[in-house]
DNA sequence: GCCGTTTTCGGCCCGACTGTTTTCAGTCG
């Protein structure tokens, strides 16, 4: 793990632990804590590197977690972290977990019923001892005992991935927007800024009257149905929804979007203008300064619209302040797709010419046509289906003369680097795509050095899916990034950006690490393996977006003469 | 614990909901 993560999740522990010793998720020092944590982690520097003072510039991490951080960092220990942790055995602090069990809960749990793990919770509950206490009832207690039930479906820290999450949440939208009254519906939340893993959808619909008393009938109606809409996707995923007034559009957009660290930042910065920001609007007094549409929340805080994927609170309030937003990708820009497979790949679903066909009616410009080599057993092109396959896509240009075809490959990169066929049979491809297929137990360093040396390999134009894992299901490679950016930079290699659901890889968080290096390149593509996949380029391009890309760092965005000039 | 177009001391985001209350604490987002 990278000494940032380490210290983070040091940090992180920390934060809970605070929060019991003071009694309150909210106490200054638990926040204080948290911030530092988050900046930590958002660092691009390797934190290991940075003595005291440098520590202390980090905005959000001061004198005393700067010592804290040292401390750690030298002896692989912080002092008042060992504490706190003696203090409150992991046992104990994972019983904060239990939906309904904060700090002040646990702490009078154990005072008063000596109560230190979630499994003497459950006895307790069973015994009917908590509606004994002070400030808890019957009614608490059974909350915490169905909670507890149902832990690891619904604990505070359950999450989804991204792709199942999206099918539902656009189920939802479509679902909502039908409804009599309603006139505008869209989903916030997590999903909207497009993290890569979802604990709940959160939905803001807009009904026509939502306010007026004469309309309170309708508004009901529009509140059942509504709760109707959404009675299935509650079986798989939390689902919150809000019924706003057309003019709170955008506070209440705002506020739903998040993240909290964001509206925390956005609420300050209102403040400093003496007024104050909800979900109901930008106030000054009972006067409303701006609430219809985020941009005008945004203006009124003089800063430029701010997209949903960049709201983290990680740098971006600074940057609209000064104009100084990334240029970010957008769904039009990309010209190209270059990682493309048929059914000549064993894997593939719709045929080369579907395929070809699918591409130009799209209006891209140019794609490469990439089907796995020849060390993927069951699902790689042998030579002699390499030069079958190249006279086909010479009469597929033929018939269309206004899409530029390439014929590449996705090659195999093996435990040292190495890829399919010889370099003279690699020579007559077009393209290179390499990506690791296989040997995901490797450790960091020699991942590393496999990716490096292939971006070494002159058939190799781009590192496909970087770090190859399945969200929710595989966890990806451990590699030492930054050594692969210099390498990136240096061999004039780029990066996918695999549009996959599943994949999403290269991902946002490391994306954003590498957010001021402008010597690194990246293709935005989608993987296809059949028709249908290539509309998944929004879901790439947005993953890019999230990770602070900038438009001109994406050469698929570039037109074809100036792509082909820098693909050699 | 952090930080400074209001501050080196005195503030620190805002509101809903729930359940326990007789005016509020705790949890959550």
């Amino acid at each position: 793990m990278r000494a940032n993560d380490q210290v983070a999740a040091a940090l992180a522990k920390l934060v809970l632990l605070t929060q019991l010793e003071d009694g309150s998720a909210q106490s200054f020092r638990t926040r204080a804590y948290d911030r530092a944590a988050n900046a930590i982690r958002a660092l691009p520097e390797d934190v290991s590197t940075l003595d005291l003072a440098e520590l202390r510039a980090i905005d959000g991490v001061g004198d005393s977690t700067a010592k804290k951080i040292r401390e750690y960092l030298e002896t692989g220990h912080m002092k008042s972290l060992d504490e706190l942790s003696a203090k409150y055995p992991d046992e104990f602090v994972a019983m904060l977990r239990v939906p309904g069990v904060g700090p002040r809960t646990a702490i009078t749990l154990r005072d008063k019923l000596g109560i230190e793990s979630i499994d003497q919770l459950r006895e307790a509950v069973a015994a009917e001892q908590l509606r004994e206490l002070p400030g808890l009832g019957a009614k608490t207690e059974e909350k915490i005992g169905t909670a507890i039930d149902k832990l690891g479906l619904a604990g505070k820290d359950r999450r989804m991935p991204i792709g199942p999450t999206l099918r539902i949440a656009n189920g939802l939208v479509e679902d909502i927007g039908a409804i009599d009254g309603v006139s505008a519906v869209r989903y916030c939340g997590s999903l909207r800024r497009f993290r890569d893993s979802i604990a709940d959808i959160d939905v803001l619909v807009v009904a026509d009257g939502a306010d007026e008393a004469v309309d309170a009938d309708e508004a009901a109606g529009v509140d059942e149905a509504v709760d109707a809409a959404v009675a299935d996707a509650r079986e798989s995923i939390q689902v919150d929804v809000r019924v706003v007034e057309p003019d709170q559009w955008g506070s209440a957009s705002l506020y739903f979007t998040g993240s909290k660290e964001h509206n925390i930042a956005l609420r300050q910065r209102a403040l400093a203008r003496g007024w104050m920001l909800n979900e109901y609007g930008l106030m000054d007094e009972d006067t409303v300064v701006a609430s219809a549409t985020e941009e005008d929340i945004y203006r009124a805080l003089d800063l430029d619209f701010i997209p949903p994927e960049l709201r983290e609170d990680l740098g971006e309030i600074e940057a609209a302040a000064e104009g100084n937003l990334p240029d970010l990708v957008d769904v039009d820009d990309i010209r190209g797709d270059l990682h493309v497979h048929s059914t000549w790949s064993g894997d593939g679903r719709s045929s080369l010419e579907d395929m070809v066909a699918a591409a130009a009616g799209r209006g891209l410009d140019y794609i490469a046509i990439t089907e796995h080599a020849e060390d993927l057993s069951i699902n790689g092109l042998s030579r002699d289906q390499v030069a079958e396959e190249r006279a086909v896509l010479d009469e597929l240009r033929g018939r269309y003369p206004e899409l530029a075809i390439l014929h590449g490959s996705e090659l195999n990169i093996d435990p040292d680097g190495g890829v399919d066929y010889d370099a003279a049979f690699l020579a007559g491809f077009d393209w290179g795509v390499a990506s690791v297929h296989s040997h995901f137990d490797l450790p960091a360093e020699k991942q590393t050095q496999r990716i490096i040396t292939a971006m070494e390999n002159p058939a190799v134009s781009v590192i496909g899916h970087l770090t190859g894992r399945k969200l929710g299901r595989r966890p990806g490679i451990e590699l030492d990034f930054d050594a692969v950016l210099d390498a990136a930079a240096a061999t004039n290699t780029a990066l996918e950006i695999n549009s996959h659901l599943a994949r999403l890889d290269v991902p946002a968080d490391l994306l954003i690490r590498a957010r001021d290096r402008d010597d690194v390149r990246y293709t935005i593509s989608t993987d296809s393996h059949d028709v249908t996949e290539f509309a998944n380029i929004r879901w790439g391009v947005q993953n890019a977006r999230r990770g602070w890309v900038q438009r001109s760092q994406v050469v698929n965005t570039w037109p074809l003469a100036d792509f082909l000039a820098w693909a050699g």
